[in-house]
DNA sequence: TTAAAGCACGAAAACGATTAAGTAAAAAGA
DNA sequence: TCTTTTTACTTAATCGTTTTCGTGCTTTAA
């Protein structure tokens, strides 16, 4: 490996100089700086990162926490989508994404630990399985500069989706397309996600003056079609069955739309659907979903963003709340219908 | 940070003496040792690899080539899924993982570059737009141990997917459900994976004594939902169209899935088709789709656990090429037909 | 002409570990 | 008892940078 050394022997100065001349800073002459500058190319040079970090204690590698929770990890298109943005915003930062270890069996790291071991300038924390945990609690409070999604911490800039707007912007169409009787099965309460989607969703249907009825509303897994199925199948049996179902995400959906299609129902003919995420497959079925599309990419983008500032400048980075708009795909899940047709039942 | 010297400090014995008492290596009285390990438990010691790193040349860090191709690389299940499974296994294995930057324009460091920067043990080249690319090529020939995923290069151990034998098997399921007429949209040719595809589709026909007329096979590229929608049209639009088509993978059948079902024809009924992957939507489309599951978490843990053993004992270490099988969903997406089906037209 | 400034560079310490070589004391062998 | 071996530890060099503080030399000001 050609280090900083060899190029000052070359050039004959001393490497202090060569740390000057490459970095263009500190004082050297012009001519001094582009001799050795042109030599490092020769030579092929390239800094050694390790040796810098430990000067510096500026590793400008970012820890990224992605815990995978049955599938909830990286092949879940919104996180997944949310890590590439990540990724593509920091590497043109010139920082670089290392996860942080989840495997817990053979290692007595903490996340924490693990984080200084690396020496990482700033911590994303993308998904989790239990935010509460006393490692991730240790991580998030913690003096690395952090940014969270999806998830509040005093402690951290948070970047988060607009699930109320999304939720309302979603239940405001479903209301416009003559919709007086819908359903939502929610995912798993407890997270921050649904407590969000949630209040909005009773909130909006206060606005709209549309009761909900208690059955109305099911528990069930994000991504869990089975769950959603089941969920579904309560809800058709209903005396008085909703109009329209509200998934907890496209992908619970399709547990859903499968358990409809069996019972002979069409979609949005019998009753009508909708989604959450818009993952690339619900622009793809038939009907199309309707569905809240989230920009996972402007997500990661932004956490990277915001990230990098508050390494760089700490004293302008400020505890920050973003919200990324969703944005609303109507497709053709769910039709239109007449106001007798509410009052069917 | 606390550091190695603040516990020798703290002993009152040399820096040595407790980085031989933390690694166990080397000579050192056992009660030394467990007041050294004590203490060192007390402060909340955590190595810094860095440091370490620039002494023994071995960052227990590996870095992963992971090119993003319109949507072919994090956000893609199969790529995602090797990339989880590869990480699991190296994590196991207390190694950590980096993505090597893709982001050319402000980078001036080729992706050797990077892995030199980052003093990379070793390289895991996932994905990647184009594998004979100068930079990709300069890195498969360096002396970074490297393994690569569906491709081969004569210097680095390769996983690979059993694209001939997934081929065969989904081709004699078809066979044996009595279609002689199998048409194949196969994704682009000049990846291996097409090419070993497409050699044994042939192959298998061959074997079975099946006639492929030249417009059964038509190019479509992997994921592109409307190209393999063309295809499905064209091929629908022959005078003696197949009885089943074969998708480049389950993604791009929805593209023919949503040709077919607009046509007013049902799967399996008037045509059959069948994909490859599995991705987890294939078992929740109705029909369920045939296609051939691909072991994604294996085929990165395998990835990662020869790599690492190319990194650690060199010398036992062989170049290999290393298969994993997938396995036939049948799903119902093909149909049993019978000979005068065949004659029909 | 001389002192003060400015410029371009070098010497050396430091970051936090590892490791070869050295050393004193204790244990073992003669 | 004296030498040899072993044990347990220390010293010091090293990895590749960065950075502070000098130090000569040149230029400018007095």
């Amino acid at each position: 490996m050609v280090s900083m050394k060899m190029i000052a022997e070359r050039c004959k100065v001393s490497v202090a100089t060569v740390s000057k001349a490459l970095s263009d800073r500190g004082d050297i002459g012009e001519d001094t700086k582009n001799r050795i500058r042109q030599t490092a190319k020769e030579l092929g040079y390239v800094p050694n990162v390790a040796a810098r970090a430990l000067k510096t204690k500026h590793s400008y590698n970012i820890g990224v926490l992605f815990e995978e929770q049955a599938g909830s990890g990286l092949t879940h298109e919104y996180f997944s989508g949310v890590l590439n943005g990540l990724k593509l915003q920091i590497e043109q930062q010139h920082y670089d994404l290392t996860f942080i270890n989840t495997s817990f069996e053979n290692s007595d790291m903490t996340y924490l630990d693990h984080a200084r071991y690396r020496n990482f300038d700033g911590i994303a924390v993308i998904c989790c399985d239990d935010y509460e945990s006393p490692q991730v609690q240790e991580l998030l409070r913690s003096d690395i500069p952090t940014v969270t999604v999806d998830y509040i911490h005093q402690n951290c800039t948070a970047v988060l989706s607009n699930n109320i707007k999304g939720m309302e912007d979603l239940m405001k169409y479903i209301y416009s397309q003559g919709h007086r009787r819908i359903a939502y099965i929610c995912g798993q309460t407890g997270s921050y996600v649904t407590k969000d989607r949630l209040a909005a969703f009773y909130r909006t249907a206060e606005e709209l003056k549309l009761d909900i009825p208690g059955e109305y509303v099911i528990e069930a897994r994000y991504m869990e079609t089975k769950e959603s199925a089941e969920a579904t199948k309560s809800l058709l049996d209903l005396k008085n069955p909703p109009t329209c179902i509200i998934y907890p995400d496209d992908m619970a959906l399709i547990g859903g739309r499968n358990v409809i299609t069996e019972r002979g129902m069409t979609i949005p003919g019998d009753i009508s659907i909708a989604g959450y995420d818009g993952i690339r497959m619900s622009q793809l079925l038939h009907p199309k979903l309707t569905t809240i599309r989230q920009d996972t990419e402007r997500i990661g983008r932004e956490a990277g963003r915001r990230l990098i500032q508050s390494i760089e400048t700490p004293k302008t980075a400020l505890v920050e709340r973003v919200v990324i708009e969703g944005e609303l795909l109507t497709g053709q899940s769910v039709g239109k219908i007449t106001p007798e047709t509410n009052n069917q039942f």
